[in-house]
RNA sequence: GGCGGCAUAGCCAAAUGGUAAGGCAGAGGCCUGCAAAGCCUUGUAUUCCCGGUUCAAGUCCGGGUGCCGCCUCCA
């Protein structure tokens, strides 16, 4: 069965097939880097790292570019409120934007340009535009004139006449320059409040727009069309289809293929947002305590174009599912005996795991599929039934859905300290010698030390406990 | 004001118009020295409310209610 994507522009699920034959080509919005990023930005780069997973999966190279947004608004803002230049502030929130990648598992993308590492591919595609005649310039900044673009609106289904000014409350409509609040800056002229941030380009003294970046660096290193461009619902208007208007006034050719959006994430039923005292970065939450693979496993277990609610509950029972794939995981590897090779099973399973991700990247039934499995096996187990060659090939199932999900890895670290080993052995002594009592209490001990003991036919079993909220 | 989306059990969350997956939590049981893990059983689910279409509606249509997103730089 084919691979559908719900494509924004066509409002449908569609066949997805790349312009190059096994070659997906996707650019993937990325961070503005003025700050930590919060867990409903990580929403966003884990459905995209789901997506790149998956068409790896069924056999696609994947080239995945994803820009890092280094001068902007918020940046200049950043820096003049704190007094620090630009590079080493962007530096530093970008050196711990992939820190936060690792922490969650997602997969790196080929390749992370930043904006101001395409200021000349900007100017190039900007001055294209003027001699398209599809810009004016108004007190030195250069904008894109929206009705030379007949098409503008395609993508978020917006007429231009019904958007209304300044509704969003973003824009003092006082202090804005063009010619119409709807056309946007291509290249912003130098005000002093940008202090020493500017480029002096055939433009003149100034900076990039944001939008521009994206066309830019999109079309430089993917063609100028390519598959896949995916981002946040919010950014389907204007950002994206700023981007389509920009690049096919250049081109004229179509820009992207298949837009995906992903709904956004809330927080305990409601909005995330400071004042609500909802409001979660990643790092807050690791600090505190919680599982990242547990993190993980709630932002991606919703379909992405769902509204994900965020919640501690949610977070709590992600942790279990964790810990009862790990406790899967072990009893598999403790498997010796001879019985059942699992092959239907197996089969199953990946086939249905697969036609779920193949019809949207309908993850939740993805892995229904697998825990349907993990009970059916576990029955087996119980009853003696499988081959080791069964459980070995359990195992490398698991590794393979794990390389689409990322949470169906073993325990990080099953090493057992010798003092705890010491610990289990005593305990079995005392079992053996009907010592109950000091059993227990070294149970409890071992419990507090974060180690939990299960008896099985086989003897003692130690496992460490997941993380979890301290 | 305009455009779009969502509402399924205590929580999270699936479901080409064909008789409501899965996980977590809870209850009972098997197993266990006791546990843990695992398995079995267990949720009358009025699928937000009111109408309608249909042999058949969580799903389609109309009207409510609530929530969410966008309407110039927020994933």
């Amino acid at each position: 069965m084919a691979i559908r994507f719900y494509n924004t522009l066509t409002r449908a699920k569609e066949d997805f097939a790349p312009l190059a034959p096994g070659e997906v080509r996707m650019y993937t919005c990325g961070p503005t880097v003025y700050n930590f990023a919060h867990i409903g930005n990580f929403r966003a780069y884990i459905f995209e790292d789901l997506l790149r997973r998956h068409l790896k999966y069924r056999g696609f190279k994947v080239t995945q570019i994803m820009n890092l947004t280094d001068v902007e608004d918020k940046v200049i803002r950043a820096c003049r409120e704190t007094g620090e230049p630009r590079e080493s502030l962007t530096k530093r929130y970008i050196a711990a934007f992939f820190e936060d990648l690792d922490t969650l598992g997602i997969e790196r993308a080929e390749q992370y340009p930043a904006a101001t590492d395409y200021v000349p591919e900007m100017v190039a595609l900007i001055k294209t535009l003027r001699e398209r005649g599809h810009t004016y310039e108004h007190r030195g900044s250069i904008y894109f004139k929206l009705d030379t673009f007949p098409q503008y609106g395609r993508l978020s289904h917006f007429r231009i006449e019904d958007l209304k000014d300044g509704a969003s409350g973003r824009v003092d409509l006082d202090e804005y320059d063009p010619e119409s609040a709807k056309d946007f800056a291509l290249w912003k002229a130098y005000v002093p409040e940008d202090g020493d941030i500017y480029w002096e380009t055939e433009l003149g003294k100034g900076r990039p727009g944001w939008h521009i970046e994206c066309s830019a660096m999109s079309m430089k290193l993917l063609g100028e069309s390519f598959d896949i461009h995916t981002g946040g619902e919010d950014n389907m208007f204007p950002h994206h289809e700023n981007e389509i208007a920009q690049s096919e006034a250049a081109t004229g050719k179509p820009f992207v293929r298949y837009w995906l959006h992903c709904r956004h994430l809330m927080v305990e039923g409601r909005k995330m947002s400071k004042s609500l005292g909802n409001f979660h970065t990643l790092r807050d939450l690791v600090e505190r305590g919680y599982n990242p693979m547990a993190i993980r496993w709630v932002l991606i277990a919703t379909h992405y174009r769902q509204p994900n609610n965020f919640s501690f509950d949610a977070l709590e029972a992600a942790n279990e599912s964790l810990q009862r794939i790990q406790d899967f995981r072990r009893r598999l590897a403790d498997v010796r005996g001879s019985g059942s090779d699992l092959r239907e099973e197996m089969a199953a399973c990946e086939t249905a795991f697969g036609s779920a991700l193949d019809d949207d990247l309908n993850v939740s039934a993805g892995l229904a599929a697998v825990f349907n499995f993990i009970r059916d096996t576990n029955k087996l187990i119980d009853e003696d039934a499988i081959s080791k060659a069964g459980a070995a090939g359990a195992l490398a199932l698991l590794d393979r859905l794990h390389s689409v999900t990322g949470l169906f890895a073993g325990a990080k670290d099953d090493a057992v300290p010798d003092e705890i080993q010491q610990l289990v052995l005593e305990r079995q002594k005392a079992r053996r010698a009907k010592n109950f009592a000091q059993a227990d209490a070294i149970r409890e001990h071992l419990t507090a030390a974060g180690w939990i003991v299960e008896d099985t036919p086989d003897g003692p079993r130690v496992k460490r406990a997941l993380e979890r909220v301290i």
